[in-house]
DNA sequence: TTGTAAGATAGCAATATTACAATGTACTCT
DNA sequence: AGAGTACATTGTAATATTGCTATCTTACAA
C-alpha cells in the first residue's frame, strides 16, 4: 500500500524512523557532509558539488530542512544553508540513546 | 525516477544512507526496540507484538537482515532473530563518527 | 505419509520517492 | 523598467516502498 501505519507505533518510534529517512539518501548525507565541512554556511554551489540537477538538489534541501536538519538564511538572491547546531545534538542524543540501550551479553543469543 | 544516484557519492555516504534506510521505518524500529528489550532472541510473535501481518513483518526482518543489523537462527518450526553485536557496534561508531564531525562554533552559521 | 504450524515468497494495489525540465518568484544590477 | 542570477515549485515519468492475501516451503508430529 505504500503507506506506513505510523499510528501502530510508539511517538519515539516514528520520529527515530522520521528523522532516519532524512538520512537515508545519499544525496542528502553528502549535503551535510558538505556542510560540515565548509564549516562557514555555504548556498546551493551544492549543485556544482554533487552531481544532481538543481531542482533535485533543492528538493533535499527541503527535505532536510523539514526534519530540521539544517536552516536557511536568504541573502541577496543566494541561500546559505548550515546545520540546525540544537536540532543537531538532539538528534545525536536520540541516536545515541538507541545504540547504546543494546549491550552485546555475548553468548546469550542466536 | 524513483532511482538513486549512488555513483555520484562516495561508498561511506552510500553506506551510511543505505544504513539510515533500514532505520527509516517505525516497524523496523520497533522490532530493533523489542529485540533489544527481550535480549534473548525472540522469534517472530513480533507479529503479535506489532499489529502488523505476518507476511510484513517477514519483509521487515529481512530488509534488516540484508544490512546485517540481526540475524536469525532456526529452531525448529521459529525462527529466532537477535541483533548482530559486531554489526551493531559498527554501525553505532559509523553514526558517532558522523555526528562527532559537526561542533557547534556557535556564530559562525546561520 | 498426512496434517499442521511457522515462516518465507510471489504478486498485487496504493502510495511514496527520485530526478528532471519547465516555470515561477525574488532579488540585483544596469 | 529590463535582464540576469539564484532558488523554489510544479508537473511528470520511472522506480521503490508498504502492506496485504494467497501460496509455497520447511520442520515436526501423529
Amino acid at each position: 500500500m505504500g503507506i506506513t501505519k505510523s499510528n501502530l507505533f510508539t511517538e519515539e518510534q516514528n520520529e527515530f524512523a522520521r528523522v532516519a529517512k532524512a538520512l537515508a539518501h545519499p544525496a542528502r548525507v553528502a549535503i551535510i557532509d558538505h556542510l560540515i565541512k565548509q564549516n562557514a554556511c555555504i548556498n546551493g554551489d551544492l549543485v556544482q558539488e554533487l552531481g544532481l540537477a538543481q531542482a533535485t538538489i533543492s528538493q533535499h534541501l527541503r527535505e532536510l530542512k523539514e526534519v530540521g536538519i539544517i536552516m536557511g538564511t536568504i541573502e541577496g538572491t543566494k541561500v546559505s544553508y548550515c546545520i540546525n547546531p540544537e536540532r543537531w545534538k538532539a538528534i545525536q542524543q536520540l541516536f545515541e540513546a538507541t545504540f547504546s540501550r543494546f549491550q552485546d551479553d555475548d553468548g546469550v543469543c542466536c
